[in-house]
DNA sequence: CGATTTTGACCCGCGC
DNA sequence: GCGCGGGTCAAAATCG
């Protein structure tokens, strides 16, 4: 089977060159966004989507539509795109869960433990991977809200870039998605953002009496006094995950819309800067 | 005072 | 086997 996403191009190389722009894939105007999650931008725009998960094989899935993907994420309990993933990802999610309980059940006997032993435990956990996506946003402020609250619990340097790169985790002790929030190097403006797995619960922000009803999905929330919005959202298949840079496969799935032609100058100077850390090789 | 951030250390995977 | 880079932990510091 063809390699849709050839390890030499970038994301953004290779949409380019299947004939449609990046203004065609990424169309947001502030107003649009000022008050709706990121999810549901996409569910009402009807645009692209992508999304994480090591896909051996792309024919598994030849007919990906925007709809499908973002209605699966909706609930939790909603396992249809794990369930397509060829990697184990969906064993390993079940294994998951049984971890975290035998997890609880051994506490104590934990704490009896070396912290080496325990780390590596959890170590061993973070193997499995969530689902994931990422997505460009020119943004003045690192940590863009989204509705929901965030722990912050590391940070490094990256490899040739100035800025550093930032873990969150969600601050639900019931939930375990994580983000991580770096500055594009070639482009101090552009924040990526980084989401792993899903929320678990409700935003804290549905609390506020005028907030907008809250993503079902790690997204955005955007307001206008906040930062510049998101001129640019793309959701990639985990294309900054993974040590090393290995070449992961990117999903693009595409519907043409008026919307997408409305706007254009907002993608102009998106840099494609996955293609600059492969070019480190 | 509880929650969050900072930051150095540690571990693991991967490439050479 | 070794070194590098990414990811996480956890104690200390800071914040509200």
């Amino acid at each position: 089977m063809e390699d849709p996403f050839p390890s030499s191009l970038s994301f953004l190389d290779h949409y380019t060159a299947s004939g449609c722009t990046l203004a065609e894939m990424l169309d947001y105007s502030d107003e649009k966004s000022s008050s709706l999650g990121f999810m549901e931008l996409l569910n009402t725009q009807d645009h692209f989507a992508a999304f994480e998960e090591e896909v051996e094989d792309p024919s598994i899935h030849p007919n990906w539509n925007s709809s499908e993907v973002l209605n699966a994420p909706q609930t939790p309990n909603c396992s249809s795109i794990s369930s397509e993933s060829s990697d184990g990802v969906k064993d390993e999610r079940v294994n998951e869960e049984e971890d975290e309980e035998d997890e609880e059940e051994d506490d104590n006997d934990q704490k009896k433990k070396t912290s080496k032993q325990l780390k590596v435990k959890k170590t061993n956990q973070k193997k499995k991977r969530e689902q994931r996506f990422a997505f460009m946003t020119k943004s003045e402020v690192d940590h863009l809200e989204d509705g929901y609250r965030w722990r912050k619990y590391g940070q490094k340097a990256v490899k040739n870039s100035p800025f550093p790169r930032s873990y969150y985790r969600c601050t639900n002790a019931t939930c375990n998605v994580k983000k991580r929030v770096e500055r594009s190097c070639a482009d101090p403006s552009i924040v990526v953002t980084t989401y792993e797995g899903q929320h678990t619960h409700p935003s804290p922000q549905s609390l506020r009496p005028h907030a907008p009803p809250p993503p079902s999905y790690p997204g955005f929330s955007l307001n206008n006094n906040q930062h510049q919005l998101m001129n640019y959202s793309l959701l990639v298949n985990g294309y900054m995950g993974g040590g090393g840079g290995g070449p992961q496969q990117l999903s693009f799935c595409s519907q043409s819309s008026p919307a997408l032609m409305a706007n254009n100058g907002l993608l102009q100077d998106i840099v494609p800067w996955p293609a600059a850390k492969r070019e480190e090789h």
